[in-house]
DNA sequence: ATTAAGATTTACT
DNA sequence: GTAAATCTTAATG
């Protein structure tokens, strides 16, 4: 009953078509940020950098990650609440030698767009996408549900340091393009096991 | 002005 | 399994 929307939010990304520069996939694994609710969110505290998810939903959120990926997140939330959704992986399903291209060629297609620096940077999205209309055609667009998902299932989310427990990943069941989970290193230890 | 940390990925022991 | 690469943002002096 009192589940967050926007946990709904990011099920119902499941199966949908993001379309960047080019390139199509379909969404198989998200995870849910919970703005100032959540210490793992970039907008648990208000700054300039996550000033775009306190405004209106379906703009785009990008950041660097250790200087060397973007990553991208769907707002979802009205303004003011600061909730959003990281794209984390999804399956090419069009402008694949475009996508090569950008990811190189020891990459199999399968992951291509597998996690969420190679997926943003399969859909050549960068910080100046940020802040962008999804609902836009250009530059990136978030399209329909094209599949709708056979099971969807749900976990930690990987790498957040803060709320390392909250089941708040979401992604398709058996579906080859989902990432592999990584707990924080600098996260405490998981809860299932009593501390001594 | 300076510094520390990080919603990652890849390579290597 | 662990470590390194790399830079933007935010926190601190």
């Amino acid at each position: 009953m009192s589940e967050l929307p926007v946990l709904d939010d990011a099920r119902s990304l499941l199966g949908r078509a993001l379309v960047g520069h080019g390139v199509t996939v379909l969404i198989t694994e998200v995870e849910a940020y919970a703005g100032p609710l959540d210490p793992a969110s970039h907008a648990y505290t208000r700054t300039p950098r996550s000033d775009i998810m306190y405004g209106p939903p379906w703009r785009l959120y990008v950041y660097r990650s250790y200087g060397l990926h973007h990553c991208a997140n769907v707002v979802t939330s009205p303004e003011g609440e600061a909730s959003a959704v990281l794209v984390r992986a999804g399956r090419v399903v069009e402008g694949l030698d475009l996508a090569r291209e950008r990811r190189g060629p020891k990459v199999a297609d399968v992951g291509l767009a597998r996690g969420p620096g190679n997926l943003a940077e399969a859909l050549g999205i960068t910080l100046e996408d940020k802040g962008t209309d999804l609902l836009d055609p250009e530059p990136v667009h978030l399209g329909e549900r094209v599949e709708e998902p056979a099971r969807v299932m749900a976990g930690p989310r990987v790498g957040v340091s803060k709320a390392a427990d909250a089941p708040w990943r979401f992604w398709v069941d058996g579906d080859p393009t989902v990432s592999v989970y990584r707990r924080s290193p600098r996260a405490p230890r998981a809860s299932s096991v009593s501390p001594s």
